[in-house]
DNA sequence: GGTGAAAGTTACCAGCAGTAAGAAACTTGG
DNA sequence: CCAAGTTTCTTACTGCTGGTAACTTTCACC
């Protein structure tokens, strides 16, 4: 699959040769899912069919490559998260499906959540919120609409959509290293928890 | 503070030097925390006053020293929260001091709570798992101990405290990036959620 | 056809984790 | 008192990675 040295140096041949942002992220994906988190840009590259500059030109260095893999990840996790609970109204059932639907998407998606999530140098903690933040957002948009509807104060949204995505990545991260635990029964416990969480005090 | 290359090779003249394992995760501290996350081997052995294969021989690669590291700052934090219920029974104002000294706590460690959460190249997962498992250790037998004598099944109490801890974590970092936010509104927040989470099913 | 822009590759640098080999002092046996 | 071995450290290296400068070839336009 990988072109090997091949290619002369210099402009391709005819036309523009289509490696573009998109290609080199879906081999980022492909080694990633072959040789775990710690991949090497040099190794996306060659399975790019390309050399480095040209993936520094596409994406940009290790942190924004993270950063796009993560917007992807979200993206897909979302999505099926979002296709779980159907746009039936929230209640306990749909939340537990949801929680199911997340811990199976990172399970599909193992060492690419890992890197997402894990060690990029340096400032991980952005790298982390950027991920974090693009689940949370939707999150407190929709906390905060449901709270209101409730007769309560929505204001708490941010801080608790932040909670919840932690609360999901730890678990997700606990699980998938504990491959005996049934995943029905942690949905089943992180739904309770989280549903109780948010009805708010019994009056 | 840190010895320059005044040291000739060969054995010290005078017996050993005392430059155990404590004196280089304390090294390794001062560094993280003027460096940053991301501070190398090499430069944790010149603060402490050696050479690298010191380092190697008292503590181990990186991944050791993270979890080293992540080792006493869990302690550390531990201390300082169970400080802030100071075996009070638990309930939600105590639960509200507790997430603030959380919070409190990962700042004043900032740069060392990121390098113990954040990347150690390769196996981040297995790190963040040891560092949270410190945590969740003591809070899962608690939680069982306290879910039963509530009348619950305390079951749930190995995955809740993953989930808390993971909000907390995720909290923490999400705080401490927003300075503006008052620590006291986010912590009451985060209790609200949690205690009316933990409470269970208004019946 | 010549000139500049476009699109690549090669070749390099600096920094880091980790290790092998060597040097000085202390210890022990004869 | 001295030689061999042990302890304790440094120097010096390898291999790899992220990132960049410089060079090479083709295209497009006048």
């Amino acid at each position: 699959m990988s072109a090997s040295s091949s290619r002369r140096p210099g402009r391709p041949i005819g036309g523009q040769l289509v490696i573009d942002r998109d290609h080199v992220l879906d081999a980022a994906e492909r080694v990633i899912k072959r040789d775990g988190p710690g991949a090497s840009l040099e190794t996306v590259a060659i399975e790019a069919g390309v050399t480095k500059p040209i993936v520094y030109d596409r994406v940009g260095g290790r942190a924004e490559l993270a950063d796009a893999l993560a917007e992807r990840l979200s993206d897909r996790m979302l999505e099926a998260t979002e296709g779980a609970i159907a746009g039936e109204t929230l209640n306990q059932a749909s939340l537990c499906r949801l929680v199911r639907a997340n811990l199976l998407s990172v399970a599909e998606h193992r060492k690419l959540f890992l890197y997402v999530t894990g060690g990029n140098t340096e400032q991980t903690a952005i790298g982390r919120l950027s991920l974090a933040e693009r689940s949370t957002t939707p999150l407190a948009k929709t906390l905060a609409y449901w709270r209101k509807s409730q007769g309560h104060d929505p204001k708490v949204a941010d801080a608790w959509s932040f909670a919840i995505v932690g609360m999901l990545q730890m678990i997700s991260v606990w699980w998938i290293t504990q491959p005996e635990r049934a995943i029905d029964e942690v949905a089943s416990q992180i739904s309770d928890l989280m549903w109780n969480g948010l009805q708010g005090p019994r009056k």
